[in-house]
DNA sequence: ATGAAAGCGCTAACAG
DNA sequence: CTGTTAGCGCTTTCAT
């Protein structure tokens, strides 16, 4: 049995109450008793038991962390920005790994629900009738999911492929591939959105492929595809598909960029980490983690409402040039003087 | 307020105790009792307090995952095999990200050994003191570190050099750079231990350099080091050292393998995701966070024992031969029949 | 400023 | 088989 507040009491003779007041509310504890007690803790290596504080405060002081799939990468650098966030409010965090099911999302936020303050479920599954009832009652944010009325921390994936059309219609691309991820996905459906938008404007011609499944082996097919359709240009979902055209191509002797130019999608595969180095939209992986353990710390401050405008936080995406995209050949020759 | 036992209780006209052990001891309770019990529980989405019960039985339901940098793929996949483990047991996981600090290692440990039954400490960078001061009292397994008497889930890192040798000698290479990976590194030290002994046995030389730090940076550098020792293959600390190393002879214009074989570790750049292919030493990450609270069940279990050998447990790892390997130029002309 | 007492949701003797 | 009681470690009235 660890040291509790009784043997700190006894210790410093005074009563508990006294104990967890020096704890939790210092200002009504004399200098001279609060400092010996304090002490006296720390001699006796006395940490508060939480689970036992939550019992009466309801405040657990720990919040859950929802994602889809552990070993990609992308939820990695996630985790990381909000266990950073979490830690700065003293905050411990729980883990979920729903394995991509919707059902194993459910059945872990309702076993956690009691043990934490609030939840950042991150790409969720659900849809949003499941997540409302589940969560209800739950403070939530939620990552890369937009579901009315309901706090979130979104990535302007629609800029990101506004940014990359751009630039590969600034090269003299004139018709570009775009390998589509799940449909179910929001992200998906945004970067869509923007590339509709955008090929429209700058008359550039789209050829929306897939979907796909966000892999490296979904980019060996799309590769494939992306040649038959003529394109000059392919824009890939993410980085891991994007990872696996390039290594199509090689395999069927295309030349990057010279016969086909290749962008990627949130910066997964980080700089000189691939041959070629790989022009990608920077996605804000690690800050969106962050932002979103902020959000909810927010949310449990304030009184919720879930409506204000506030509570919807959008990151910006930065396009990162690289050697796999250039001018179609033949290059576009345009005198410069 | 969430639905309590005592709701649960009123509602179905029996006693909390009854309600109680409908749940955790089904057979002390009369077979109508207990589906009534049970039935009216679902139907008011009574889910027991964790938190709760754990006070009275000091069982918490819950066990911690200490890693040092969430953002590194290889513990990502860690994370995943050991939650999936843990949820087969019912268990919920507390996450701690250590940022490859002892301090945080320590702070992150004292904060939710009180919220455990056990952790899984994955790569500490404490000291063996450290270690045995902070875990004390708290069942632990260690990943990849060994303290006498302490379980843990072991990668045989020597056996992987042996193998990655012996290919690169039958290809006929007699002079290997070996890249070394941190100091403090149990698993640096074990690769080097591997190394001295198969290639003493073999008649191989071995360069050893480092240590480096195990990124993609230290691989640009380490590539340099190899060409200047005059070695025909490079072996190094990890997949990302190693792509840093193919990035950086890509750069410099030579040729891999016909100039210079490479060898990974860790197989974190899987399959074809890198060009070209990388011959790596594949770890069995995913089962190794998975044995780790496989392990640790079985502590929670039964008497603990720590320096029962059957607690120390070791995994087989496995050379993966792709394209970034080959004969040494000159290759060795031997007539074949 | 401090102590005594009640109670958070639950389980574990102890009676019946 | 079921109910009553005590108490896990802590905070929070309510007194003093």
């Amino acid at each position: 049995m660890a040291v509790t507040i009784k043997d700190v009491a006894a210790r410093a003779d005074v009563s508990v109450s006294t104990v967890s007041r020096a704890f939790t509310m210092p200002g009504l504890v004399r200098e001279p008793t609060r400092r010996r007690v304090l002490d006296i803790a720390r001699e006796m290596g006395y940490q508060p038991n939480r689970a036992a504080r939550g019992l009466v405060t309801s405040k657990t002081g720990n919040i859950g962390l929802v994602v889809p799939d552990l070993a990609n990468p992308f939820f990695g650098a996630v985790l990381k920005g909000a266990h950073v966030r979490a830690r700065e409010a003293d905050y411990l965090v729980f883990l979920a790994n729903t394995e991509e099911s919707p059902r194993m999302e459910e059945e872990l936020i309702r076993a956690m629900v009691k043990q934490v303050d609030g939840i950042v479920l991150a790409s969720s599954r659900m849809t949003d009738e499941q997540l409302e009832q589940v969560l209800s009652g739950t403070p939530t944010v939620l990552l890369n999911r937009r579901v009315p009325g309901v706090p979130a921390v979104l990535m302007d994936s629609a800029d990101g492929v506004r940014q990359a059309v751009e630039h590969l219609a600034a090269l003299g691309h004139r018709r570009i591939a775009f390998l589509g991820g799940p449909r179910t996905s929001w992200s998906n459906r945004e970067r869509r959105r923007g590339l509709r938008a955008v090929t429209r404007q700058l008359g550039v011609e789209a050829v929306e492929l897939g979907p796909f499944a966000p892999q490296f082996e979904a980019g060996l097919q799309a590769a494939d595809l992306s040649l038959a359709a003529d394109v000059t240009a392919v824009l890939a979902f993410n980085d891991l598909m994007a990872l696996g055209v390039l290594n199509r191509l090689s395999q069927r002797g295309v030349a990057v960029p010279a016969e086909l130019s290749v962008v990627g999608f949130d910066n997964i595969a980080m700089s000189g980490m691939t041959t070629p180095p790989l022009t990608t939209v920077d996605m804000p992986m690690q800050l969106s983690g962050r932002a979103g353990v902020d959000l909810l710390l927010e949310l449990l401050a304030r009184p919720v409402d879930g409506a204000d405008p506030r509570f919807q936080r959008m990151l910006g995406t930065q396009l990162l040039v690289r050697s796999s995209t250039a001018p179609p050949r033949p290059a576009p020759v345009r005198a410069r003087r």
